[in-house]
DNA sequence: CACAATTCAATTGCGCACAACTAAATGGCT
DNA sequence: AGCCATTTAGTTGTGCGCAATTGAATTGTG
């Protein structure tokens, strides 16, 4: 399969930039109103959803905060010790297994979720967009997600063949 | 208006994670993606961006990269220093107009395209999506962004009448 | 039981994003 | 000409994302 004749490589290039490059815009158009929605809270966006997490199930081991995020240790470590830091979060290493540290809400910080409820409110409302066309475009995500993560994969894969 | 007596606000908050999680994941897989294909050309996503502009345009200042890429100085001067590093690129302040510095590339980063050119039709198959697709999807996330963008400074200048 | 492999968190190092600030050059205005 | 606001890059500091490594605890296996 080659590139049609009359199609230059820099259409190519072109059009490859408009694919990423417009999601990557979406991603920092969010991280803009995130930013000044969760100023008053104190929060970045990916504090905010490690305290939608605990707001949620009350506690979690680092590992569990790690496969819903989808971030490792080396993200995650340093977030907490600053929500730690903040007086929102305790660490406690767990007595059942030693490895594993158990991310627990402080008082200060299961207040904070009374401030928190109006946030997704006003960032739909940003969006513009209404809660179906939402659904929809959420939903081309994931596909889109897990295309990528596939192929990411298999291209890891075959780079380690070549090894 | 306010919530439904029926909807927690829980689900709100759920809801919430979902929109903007997605879009933050999916813009992570493109990440790990572009990682791997542009590990053998030594570029991240971003330097391939800037490198992306200079191939079409030969030559640019600082300021209009940042236009086009919605970075600023910030971003861009250590980016460039990185690929004046790696021979892909030279800095010259501008003789017209001192504070400018025109992006120039040198010959290695003009030949590095040859080895570009086949990027972007990767990352396409890696998608998974046809042109048609991505033609929608993109239309709806530079819809997604300007209304964002909007309400953003709405939200600011709000921000700031309260000072 | 002893030893090897695995799991889990933390740390280090690099690069990007963005806010706030600095410094130099330019252009407009009186 | 002299002054001042604006423009343009650069620098500093903070936080995120990820790869690679370390160290301790646990699990599996002979």
């Amino acid at each position: 399969m080659t590139t049609a004749p009359d199609t230059p490589t820099t259409d190519w290039l072109r059009l490859d930039q408009q694919i990423c490059f417009s999601l990557n815009a979406a991603s920092r158009a969010f991280g803009g109103i995130y930013r000044v929605i969760l100023k008053d809270l104190g929060l970045t966006y990916p504090q905010y959803l490690v305290m939608l997490l605990l707001w949620e199930h009350g506690e979690l081991p680092v590992k569990k905060l790690g496969e819903h995020l989808r971030l490792d240790s080396g993200t995650l470590s340093p977030l907490l010790k600053r929500l730690e830091t903040a007086g929102l979060v305790r660490r406690e290493r767990s007595a059942r297994d030693e490895r594993s540290v158990e991310v627990r809400l402080t008082e200060e910080g299961a207040a904070l979720r009374d401030q928190a409820v109006q946030v997704p409110r006003r960032i739909v409302a940003a969006t513009g967009f209404d809660v179906e066309e939402i659904r929809e475009l959420r939903s081309r995500l994931d596909e889109l997600t897990r295309g990528l993560d596939a192929a990411t994969a298999a291209e890891a894969e075959a780079a380690e063949r070549r090894t």
